[in-house]
DNA sequence: CACACAACCTGTCAGC
DNA sequence: TGCTGACAGGTTGTGT
């Protein structure tokens, strides 16, 4: 579910309704997640007052005092919900629960339990293992053609696999990466190293477009995506490609439509007339 | 080091 | 109405 785009709604609506509020109760339902919860997970959190809320890549981080930050990754198939009734009932995949000072509880909620939950020092946190080796983040000035192309160099997968590498660049998946390639008109099967100079100067703009449109509209979804406050997010009604096999290019005259093909174990949608 | 692939876990949907 | 198999937005560990 969560990709770029979708984790920073969350992060914009978590900031709208929580910041500086004072973390007086957390609930751990399990012992972990993707990974083990850290020791004295709700012990180390409560009381804590909640500085602000920050984003890197497809990870949201929770600034505390006492230089802590609490990381939530939200997997395939987490969300945070956000109720006014801290009483609220907890249902079977809610894990985790934290009720602030002015009684809204926000429920963490992930099904295949991909996600993953760890508490780090803020003046430690570019060295975390978890983030340490991530690439630059898309939407920031320093992701160049010049940058991307560097990181590319050598590499002799398929662009589509390298863009979803983290340490290439940051936050895209699955969806984004087909929707990018798209519009840069690139083929998903090209040799990553030949991604550079004028491709590289078409899939930099490209991939901030995409990422920006979909931020714009809310964050997308595939099915019942609901960002913290509730609202659905509409971008998955303006996919390009994503889902849409057999489906006609908007771009091009082909008879055959979006192509579905398996790369990495993973679905790519593409135009193979319009991607070269 | 780069790469391909399996694994983690549950829910949903298409086809029989 | 079941049942089965394929598939799903991500990451990481293992083997070559």
């Amino acid at each position: 579910m969560p990709e770029l785009p979708e984790v920073e709604t969350v992060c914009r609506g978590l900031r709208r309704k929580i910041e500086g509020r004072r973390l007086i109760r957390v609930v751990q339902r399990r012992p972990d997640l993707r990974k083990p919860f850290p020791k004295n997970f709700s012990q180390r959190l409560r009381g804590q007052r909640i500085l602000a809320i920050e984003r890197r890549a497809k990870y949201i981080l929770i600034v505390l005092e006492a230089d802590l930050v609490l990381i939530i990754h939200l997997g395939m198939s987490g969300r945070l919900l956000i109720h006014d009734d801290p009483a609220q009932t907890l249902e079977t995949h809610d894990h985790v629960a934290f009720q602030t000072d002015d009684n809204q509880l926000i429920v963490y909620r992930d099904p295949r339990r991909f996600g993953l939950m760890d508490i780090a020092s803020h003046s430690g946190l570019a060295s975390h293992p978890l983030l340490r080796d991530i690439g630059p983040e898309p939407l920031d000035p320093d992701f160049t053609p010049t940058e991307l192309s560097n990181r590319l160099r050598g590499r002799k997968t398929p662009i589509k696999s390298a863009l979803l590498d983290q340490r290439i660049v940051a936050g895209l998946g699955n969806i984004y990466v087909c929707e990018a390639l798209y519009r840069a008109g690139i083929s998903p099967r090209r040799q990553a190293a030949t991604v550079a100079g004028r491709r590289a100067e078409l899939l930099v703009p490209a991939i901030r477009e995409v990422l920006q449109d979909a931020i714009e509209a809310g964050g997308s979804s595939l099915r019942d995506y609901v960002q913290t406050d509730g609202e659905l997010g509409y971008f998955q009604h303006r996919f390009a490609v994503y889902d849409r096999e057999g489906v006609k290019c908007p771009r091009c005259a082909c008879a055959s439509g979006v192509r579905r093909i398996n790369q990495g174990g993973r679905s790519t949608f593409y135009c193979p007339k319009f991607q070269r």
